[in-house]
RNA sequence: GCGGACGUGGCUCAGUUGGUAGAGCAUCACCUUGCCAAGGUGAGGGUCGCCGGUUCGAAUCCGGUCGUCCGCUCCA
């Protein structure tokens, strides 16, 4: 399967009401993108499973949801306010971009002097608390959720009666005041992560750290990502963040090269020490089976919602050829997305608008509503009807035709297979259940 | 932010030497068909990214701005 090209997948995405473009009326926003209908369904479905998988099935996880603005201590303390500062240089010969810190006063790249004034890059967003702008009161927008969760590691231990190892999950949006944003929707000023921090013993976080980089691999083959399109890469040192003592990135093959999807990091007790020293509140854990006191290690797998969305997207779409109603062969584009993700489970199509077939189906649509997202759809050929539902990912049709009138069974039709099967419309809740469950 | 390319209906484009915009696809309605798109008739939809300038008059020239793509940098 050859990948599709990034401009396939923005098409696509606009034309069915996947992602837009933030605010194109007013001629649009650098890297703002909004989650259409089926866009918005897809984004919570992803989330969904990771949830389920990371909390929901584990006896070891809580989730959180933490603010996005935090005490402006906060970003001090995890070296935030410093690392994501950086003063900038560009050479006006050759139009390259350098850290003034750690170069001379000529352009590394052309060797010119003619380099302009250092400007701070800062890439947390500042704001300010209040109705007044004093620079007593900035703030600054989250750019990771993590330490929401780090904030709050001893009220969640606390009030859980969590021991270690134990973790804490949580999704939500992010900021960064990215230098360049771009690919569609894979580097973004505003952005949606899950990230769940492990505290573990130290000493024992090397053996859990490579246990989690196994299992959010399989998390993504479990939902139907192409192995060949996956692979593991390990952090250099002079690349891994000041937090870490080892990353392993999960990169996806996107249409214009590896790209990170889910970083897995070993923060060792960096954070939880530096909210101790700058709060000055004890944040070690006493381990009552050994009477140690110890300062947890980290262990963080943190992933990207929206780029995670982008490779599922990416990774499912096939253009296929199917037969036609003339007996020859058609292209139709089909999204193979695996079924929990897909944002339409179900299309209930009446053969025709015809008078007898309407009422029936829009009946067969609203009983299904109890339990799954259900499109209904009357308008065209029955043929153009499949393939829009193929185009988005809907693994199910539900054909009312004029037998349904008298023997209560419609047709159902599956997305990969293309085979049709004849179901009672009473039987049909029962049908789905086993088919559309995890 | 800097350098380069680009910006016309939802999409893909046309638009002659500046004179107030066209097509195909898509959408919708009706007819037809009746289980895998594109048959017929008709309809809606753009003032040419935005602002300003030159001109009697600009989509077409000039400036600015916003946005997209590529490079520099970003690492969910």
């Amino acid at each position: 399967m050859s990948t599709p090209s990034l401009e396939t997948i923005v098409d696509l995405s606009k034309r069915r009401g996947i992602v837009f473009q933030s605010g194109e009326i007013y001629g649009g926003l650098r890297s703002g993108w909004d989650y259409g209908p089926l866009g918005v369904e897809l984004k919570e479905n992803i989330k969904r499973a990771w949830w389920r998988s990371m909390v929901q099935l584990r006896e070891d996880i809580v989730g959180l949801d933490s603010s996005v603005i935090l005490n402006p201590t906060t970003w001090e303390a995890s070296g935030h306010l410093e690392v994501f500062t950086d003063p900038l240089v560009e050479c006006a010969k050759c139009n390259t971009r350098h850290r003034a810190d750690q170069i001379g006063d000529k352009c590394p790249n052309c060797g010119s002097d003619e380099l302009g004034d250092p400007r701070n890059f800062n890439l947390m967003f500042k704001t300010h608390i209040g109705p007044i702008e004093d620079e007593k009161n900035v703030v600054w927008l989250r750019p990771e959720t993590a330490q929401g969760i780090f904030v709050n590691f001893m009220q969640v231990q606390a009030s859980m009666r969590r021991k270690l190892p134990f973790g804490i999950a949580q999704t939500g949006k992010s900021f960064r005041n990215e230098i360049t944003p771009g690919n569609f929707i894979f580097r973004t000023r505003e952005f949606e992560q899950m990230e769940m921090e492990y505290f573990v013993k130290p000493g024992t976080d090397e053996e859990h750290h490579q246990t989690w980089i196994d299992d959010r691999y399989r998390w993504y083959l479990d939902l139907g990502m192409t192995e060949e399109n996956l692979r593991l890469r390990e952090h250099e040192p002079d690349e891994l963040s000041h937090y870490s003592k080892r990353t392993v990135d999960i990169e996806y093959k996107y249409p214009w090269g590896w790209g990170e999807l889910e970083g897995i990091a070993n923060r060792g007790n960096f954070d939880l020490t530096q909210h101790a020293k700058f709060s000055g509140e004890d944040l070690s854990y006493f381990d009552a089976e050994t009477s140690e006191r110890y300062v947890p290690y980290v262990i963080e797998p943190a992933a990207g919602a929206t780029r995670a969305l982008l490779a599922f997207l990416i990774d499912a779409y096939r253009e296929e050829e199917a037969p036609n109603a003339k007996g020859g062969v058609d292209k139709r584009t089909v999204l193979r997305l695996h079924k929990q993700l897909a944002p339409i489970k179900v299309a209930v199509l009446p053969l025709s608008k015809h008078e007898k077939l309407v009422p029936l189906a829009k009946q067969v649509a609203q009983t299904l509503r109890a339990d799954y997202r259900i499109d209904y759809d009357d308008a065209g050929s029955i043929g153009k009807r499949y393939r829009r539902h193929d185009e988005i990912g809907t693994p199910y049709a539900v054909t009312v035709d004029f037998d349904s009138l008298e023997d209560n069974a419609v047709t159902i039709r599956d997305r990969d297979s293309m085979q049709q099967e004849r179901i009672s419309i009473d039987g049909l809740t029962g049908w789905l259940r086993p088919r559309l469950s995890w």
